[in-house]
DNA sequence: CCTTAGTTTCAGGTCACCTGATAACACGTC
DNA sequence: GACGTGTTATCAGGTGACCTGAAACTAAGG
C-alpha cells in the first residue's frame, strides 16, 4: 500500500543490518556536522580536534591519522586547516627533529568543547525513550560488532 | 598505559554512541566497497542497484533519489554510470513523456545477487557470537535512533 | 657508513555529495 | 486553450574526504 506503481511481484527481502547502520550514521553525520558548522568546523575538522582535546597531550600528524584509521596524508590535510585557522598550534618535537606534534589553542579549545556540549545534546534525543539497559547493550553491540570485524577503536593503534 | 607519552593530566572523557557508531559503519562501509568492487562497483552503486533490486518495480531517477535520500543530480551520477555499465536500462515511461523508469538487466541483476549474497556472509561475520536476542535489540535500537532523529528507511518516502 | 623505517609534505586523482540553472513535461484552474 | 505550479531529467561547476605516488628528511641499528 501506498504505493500505487506496485502490482504484485517484488516480495522485498527486507534490507539488512548493514542498512540499518549507514542510514544511522548517515542521519549521525548530518547532525554532528550541522552543529560543528555553527562554528565554522566539519565533522571531521570537530573530531580531530576531539581526539587531541581527549588524549591531553600533543599528537603528531602521524599519530593522528592512525588514531583515526586513515593515511597520514589525508590526516595532513586536516591539520594543515586547522592550524591556518588558529585551531591548533605545531612546534618542533624536543627530541625529535622530525615530528611536529600539535596542541590546541585557546580558540581551538572553546569551539571543542562547545561542540562537545552540543554533540552530547544531539545524543540525549538521538536515544530518548531508551532505557539504561537498551543503552548499555546497544553501546555493547556496537564495540562487539566492531570487534568482530577486527576493529580498534584507536585508543592506542599499535604503539605511540 | 601503553603509552609512553601520556604523563597524567588527561582523564579522557570517553567518546560517546556517535563515535561508536562512526566506527562501526566506517568498517561495515570498507567491508562492502571491497566485496562490491570485486565486481566492478563501489558501494554505492551497489545499494542503489539492491533498492531496484528489492522494490521489483521500474524506479525513475527521482524516486531512487528520494529512496535513497540524496539529491536527484547526484542520483543522475550513479544511474548514468549504472547505464552505461549496462546494469540497469531506461526506457521511457509509457504514460508520462518526461519519466525514464530504470530496471535492471540481466546482467545487472547476476551482479547484484552476487553482492548481496557476499554481503549477507560478511554481516554474519559481524554478528558473530550474539544471541537471536542480541542481535533484534540492536536493530530495534537502530531503528529507534532513527526514529528518534526523524528519519524512515526509505520503503515509502512521502508518496511515490 | 649504510640501510631501513618513520615522518612531513607536495601533486594529482577519485568518489560522493552539493547548489544553481535549463528545458521539457504534467495538470489543475481560469 | 493559455497559464502557473510542480516534477523531472540533465548539464555545469564546486567541495570535502579520502586515496596512491613520490620526494626529502630524520632516527636508529647494525
Amino acid at each position: 500500500m501506498s504505493d500505487p506503481d506496485r502490482p504484485e511481484g517484488g516480495v522485498a527481502t527486507e534490507p539488512g543490518v548493514s542498512y540499518a547502520i549507514a542510514r544511522l550514521h548517515q542521519l549521525v553525520f548530518a547532525a554532528v556536522s550541522e552543529r560543528a558548522a555553527r562554528h565554522g568546523l566539519t565533522a571531521l575538522q570537530f573530531t580531530t580536534l576531539s581526539v587531541l582535546n581527549r588524549h591531553g597531550v600533543p599528537l603528531s600528524n602521524s599519530q593522528l591519522a592512525r588514531r583515526s584509521f586513515m593515511t597520514a596524508q589525508s590526516m595532513h590535510e586536516v591539520i594543515h586547516r586547522l592550524e591556518q585557522d588558529g585551531l591548533i598550534a605545531r612546534s618542533p618535537h624536543p627530541n625529535h627533529g622530525r615530528k611536529l606534534p600539535a596542541t590546541l589553542t585557546t580558540k581551538g579549545r572553546r569551539v571543542v568543547v562547545a561542540c562537545e556540549k552540543a554533540v552530547a545534546e544531539f545524543e540525549k534525543t538521538m536515544l530518548k525513550g531508551l532505557t539504561k539497559a537498551d543503552r548499555s547493550a546497544f553501546l555493547r553491540t556496537l564495540k562487539a560488532a566492531v570487534k568482530n570485524l577486527g576493529g580498534g577503536f584507536g585508543e592506542g593503534a599499535s604503539r605511540d
